[in-house]
DNA sequence: GTCACATTTGAGTGATCACTCAAATTATAC
DNA sequence: GTATAATTTGAGTGATCACTCAAATGTGAC
């Protein structure tokens, strides 16, 4: 047939991914794109169409590696519960490879991007809708497992525990210092402890 | 001597910071403020120097508005901590003009910079800083009338109570429903008020 | 009415934006 | 080895970016 290709596609889309979530959509130019995925504007374009396209799929791939090392944490623990307070409680003590990168890159894109019905700010919408699912069900999990009482509105909760993590990772991103940041976590973290019902 | 501004320079620096608000730095561009002004270039260099300085004049407005508003909320209140949770009861009944405009400019800014060492960037974080103290202050004073444990952490309660507010404004504007919006203002709120160790 | 000058005007600056495409390149088929 | 075709290349596209400045405008002093 004829050549193959001569980048890694996947690493290309993860240089992409960094890139944009560090600088966002708008600040970032073809021309840093180019530098970072070491690809000539023509090459770009054959294998991801254009800026935007090439930015869905970023956010894409984030969604998805954020998405499965939050399932790695929590799915086989014994307790969902525990579990959710430690990926809290743990969260400062990761600091990202640069410091632009400690927000969410759903959460940057949700305010960074202009108009409202913008297909990007609307897949952002959807993947943050897709991880309050993921923690509603452990809290459903944990609910089942007798750790909540019955009654506890586990979307209520999910909810909670989405804004909490959100902002523990604008603080990140703001530079609050790391003593500050484990008593925020901390004080995030007892508080869905608290709910618990059974000992631990 | 000679003729007098045609333009109000405090009307047109409200407006700046309306579609600042709303678009971010990156994503306005000089058209949109020649439009929304209702000057041209040259008026605008002359009144406000250039862009970056404009968005820094619009950013220090939005700072002072909002603190201001918060003042009057809570500085002739007599029970501060019900002030401090009646405030965030209330957010999610006040839809702003622009949806846009939901989030908090300060956070918008902070997330929305590319460098971290950014001139713009340093403004919002002082800015946000300034209103960490003022939450403290008045938790202090909460603490100083016998609302609060005499060995209260209130630096860490403002921590936890802007985390609060900065998560409950990116839930706005990203549309969450008023009902949810409403019981998640609830939960906040009400973390602040079981504090509380005397009748209210 | 006329002058002096502060201010506004808006076409135009070079730079950069996202993006294109004809030509060069290189892997595979035979 | 040669032909074929998939892929890369990178100079170049028109549009838009933030910004400038010489000329037009309008105001107050006298």
């Amino acid at each position: 047939m004829a050549r193959a290709h001569p980048y890694d596609r996947d690493a290309a889309l993860d240089a992409a991914m960094t890139l944009f979530w560090a600088k966002g959509y708008h600040a970032t130019s073809l021309k840093d794109l180019e530098s970072a995925l070491s690809m000539k504007p023509g090459s770009i374009y054959a294998a991801f169409s254009s800026k935007e396209a090439l930015f869905r799929a970023a956010l894409e791939k984030y969604f998805t590696t954020m998405n499965r090392a939050l399932r790695s944490d929590l799915d086989d623990a014994e307790s969902p519960l525990a579990a959710l307070a430690g990926y809290i409680r743990v969260m400062p003590r990761s600091a990202p490879d640069n410091p632009q990168q400690a927000a969410c890159m759903l959460v940057k894109t949700l305010l960074g991007i202009t108009s409202a019905d913008d297909i990007i700010a609307d897949d952002a919408r959807q993947y943050l809708d897709r991880m309050l699912a993921e923690f509603e069900a452990q809290f459903e999990r944990s609910k089942r497992l007798g750790e909540l009482p019955a009654d506890t509105d586990c979307r209520r909760l999910a909810r909670r525990y989405q804004s909490d993590i959100s902002a523990l990772k604008i603080e990140m991103h703001r530079g609050t210092d790391a003593d500050e940041l484990a008593a925020l976590a901390d004080d995030m973290a007892s508080q869905f402890e608290a709910l618990r019902v059974t000992p631990a």
